[in-house]
DNA sequence: GTCTATATCCCGATAGAC
DNA sequence: GTCTATCGGGATATAGAC
């Protein structure tokens, strides 16, 4: 993580950044134990012991891209505001999110690695995801009870958005092939995906 | 995959089923890369060269588990029936993903991990995919047309049914990490997405 | 058919010159 | 700070005895 350290050169930010920038592509594509240093260099255009110089390990490369992930994916939930407006706070957040996924696929792919092999650099990370989940849903569920919006379960709510999110990035490939030429997916989500949360959400 | 070569005796059946299962296991859990074959010798119960005398390698091993895999997926998708209540067809068809999901969640992340990365060994099966869903999207499509069914892009109401029901397999470790104890989450996710689609689909 | 032993390669990490 | 060269561990695959 960049802390700043004033001793750190141009270059050395320069360079870390690069090496950081690379492995998110390689890390991302290939999983943890499918990148190798060596594609991460190359990527990078540094040789592999001047990338051992900036980062102690490969696990020490992948601990930081993992670091602030989970803060950055969750900036959009944090931001819903009880005192909004019910129905908008949750539009907004919903293409908040597929713009993320479509400004950050990558990141959403390497949370995804992470998550299908059972989270195990993440395991720690998980009891606060369920904190703000938990805060997050009361909101909705208050929501619900004053007749603002229709009955649902909040926390299976706020999975189906995360889901049809993160599918368009995660299953990119396979929206692409299915979608063929001359589609923007993402485009097409958020009309989708308005629709879907209007007739889901109105009372 | 099981040829019903009637030579191969009823040891070889077992443990190419039992090297396939335990194979199944490690790859979905680990990816491709991740997953070695000390791993799946000693999951299945047998030594690595053994078995190296029933697959040729561990690609094969792989390639094997996924040559079925998308008949399996796409089946339910499949039996949509033209002919049935528009509304009810595509409800069963949620139903069924979900129920497979429940079932077969290490199929659903051996399958989420190819797509990951690109779908490398599954891209020649893509184009049958899209001519598959393409027919579907149609009887669909027709439905909505006949008024039997709200409007709405067809394609992404199957992303959007592939992404809800998968999602509860593939991150199930997040899911579960913030449901907390106590819960069943695709018994929660059957009732909550029949209220998703009966709102989205009713004219 | 199944095992032990091993060949061979690849990868992460280090040594040391510059 | 960056490189070439290399060590050492671990992985796939094979050889060959039983």
């Amino acid at each position: 993580m960049d802390d700043g350290n004033p001793a750190r050169t141009r270059i050395q930010r320069r360079n870390r950044k690069a090496i950081l920038e690379a492995a998110l592509e390689v890390f991302s594509a290939q999983g943890f134990r499918g990148a190798t240093l060596d594609q991460i260099a190359a990527e990078a255009g540094l040789s592999k012991p001047n990338l051992l110089y900036y980062f102690a390990s490969k696990e020490a490369i992948h601990a930081e891209l993992l670091a602030g992930l989970l803060d950055i994916w969750l900036a959009p939930l944090r931001e819903l505001d009880p005192a909004g407006a019910p129905q908008a706070e949750i539009l907004r957040y919903v293409r908040r999110k597929l713009e993320m996924s479509r400004a950050m696929p990558r990141e959403s792919r390497l949370f995804a690695n992470e998550m299908l092999q059972g989270a195990p650099r993440l395991a720690e990370a998980l009891p606060g995801l369920k904190a703000l989940v938990d805060e997050k849903a009361g909101v909705i569920r208050a929501w619900s009870e004053a007749g603002k919006l229709a009955p649902g379960d909040p926390h299976h709510l706020i999975f189906a958005i995360w889901a049809l999110t993160q599918h368009y990035a995660d299953f990119e490939v396979q929206v692409r092939a299915v979608l063929g030429p001359g589609h923007d997916p993402y485009d097409e989500a958020g009309a989708f995906l308005d629709l879907l949360f209007a007739r889901l959400l109105r009372v």
